[in-house]
DNA sequence: GAGGCGTGGTT
DNA sequence: TAACCAAGCCT
């Protein structure tokens, strides 16, 4: 790791910024520095894209303009508006931290790092960013982008999935962050990150600091950002049922301690536990078993069958599902007085927040039924 | 500190 | 397809 004079620390601000001047995105939430408007972006954009998040927050900030409108809605309304952008305990800590600072702080947002980094959901990058865009203090916001940026600028060799290392950067950080426009300084780099300096395909040759760009300057570009390699997700097998009444279909609600917490699906069966369970089943043998499991738990008498193209695969960041769809038509409705599901009639699905997984299920099967006429 | 937690785009 | 990446946080 290389260090900077203070001439040279001065000259990178200046260059940074005189780029971010001429070539700053505009994009919808850089409109104010309002600190409500700073943080429901910073959040949406945790391991985001965004390109994905412009239209999302557009229709947050139309749906809840303000913290007390975040604070009232129903969670049932929030997760909607947050269908299909993936990491929904984002939106449930927004809604708590929002509480928190009605309740404890009569509704004003603290102007530190550490106060606002007190608000759940908000971790030091998030701290850093709201501190610096929308109060003005001198705090580094280490994202993957400055991570990437500095490590290559800077030739920092430590790992940037360990912990540790953000303290690094974050002491590198505050001695170079620009001490009058701390938050255009943090944009800047982000903005740097997305365009010249990029995971992929970088193009340094062209980048406004490509002189300051050490491992660039040395052809060790390759060698930066250290990173140790991820797990492979894990394999997993489910059944779901697709079951169909005079009402509408059947669904339920994930529990809030699992994975897609408090969305809707089909009722899922574990295979793999089926399996353990029972090691004689076989392919067969094992779809009458998840029948029997649904009529005890229903009692309702009926008869699944297998649809035509059955399986739908979904990865997750730690999970690869094979999901095989099971359907079963019922003339009569369901006692739901032992099941914990719910009836919804087509015309009611997007009352729902529905998963991207549940989405590939409801077209594997609509597909099959366009398959029966 | 390591692993859980989503999705979409790119290679 | 598999692997990697993108404005991370919580436990």
């Amino acid at each position: 790791m290389i260090e900077w004079s203070d001439a040279t620390i001065k000259e990178f601000q200046t260059t940074l910024l005189a780029w971010y001047d001429a070539n700053r995105r505009d994009l919808p939430w850089r409109q104010d520095h309002d600190p409500y408007h700073v943080w429901v972006s910073e959040i949406m954009l945790q391991q985001t894209q965004v390109n994905t998040v412009i239209p999302y927050y557009q229709r947050f900030m139309a749906s809840f303009p303000t913290v007390e409108k975040l604070a009232q809605a129903p969670e049932e309304q929030l997760l909607k508006a947050w269908e299909g952008l993936g990491y929904y305990s984002r939106v449930r800590n927004m809604q708590r931290a929002a509480r928190q600072l009605l309740t404890d702080n009569g509704g004003q947002w603290p102007h530190t790092k550490a106060e606002l980094q007190k608000l759940v959901g908000i971790g030091p990058y998030t701290a850093g960013a709201i501190a610096s865009i929308a109060f003005n203090q001198p705090e580094p916001a280490v994202d993957g982008n400055a991570f990437r940026v500095f490590s290559q600028l800077l030739e920092i060799d430590a790992d940037i999935t360990k912990p540790q290392s953000r303290s690094l950067f974050e002491e590198v950080i505050r001695k170079i962050i620009s001490k009058d426009r701390p938050g255009d300084f943090n944009q800047a780099i982000m903005d740097l990150g997305s365009s010249y300096m990029t995971a992929k395909n970088p193009d340094n040759e062209h980048s406004p600091v490509k002189k300051f760009n050490q491992a660039y300057l040395d052809g060790r570009l390759d060698e930066f950002p250290v990173r140790s390699k991820r797990l492979k997700p894990v394999d997993k097998q489910y059944f779901a049922l697709v079951i169909e009444t005079p009402g509408g279909f059947l669904f339920q609600q994930r529990a809030s301690n699992e994975l897609l917490a408090k969305l809707w699906l089909f009722p899922l069966v574990d295979a793999d536990q089926l399996k353990e369970s029972h090691p004689e089943l076989n392919a067969t043998t094992i779809i009458k078993a998840v029948e029997e499991k649904f009529v005890s738990e229903t009692e309702i008498q009926t008869e699944l069958q297998l649809i035509d193209t059955p399986i739908v695969n979904h990865t997750f960041t730690h999970q690869k599902w094979h999901v095989t769809l099971l359907y079963a038509k019922l003339q009569e409705e369901l006692d739901l007085s032992h099941f914990s599901g719910k009836v919804v009639p087509v015309k009611k699905f997007a009352t729902l927040a529905w998963p991207t997984v549940q989405k590939k299920l409801w077209q594997a099967f609509k597909k099959r039924q366009i398959q029966l006429f």
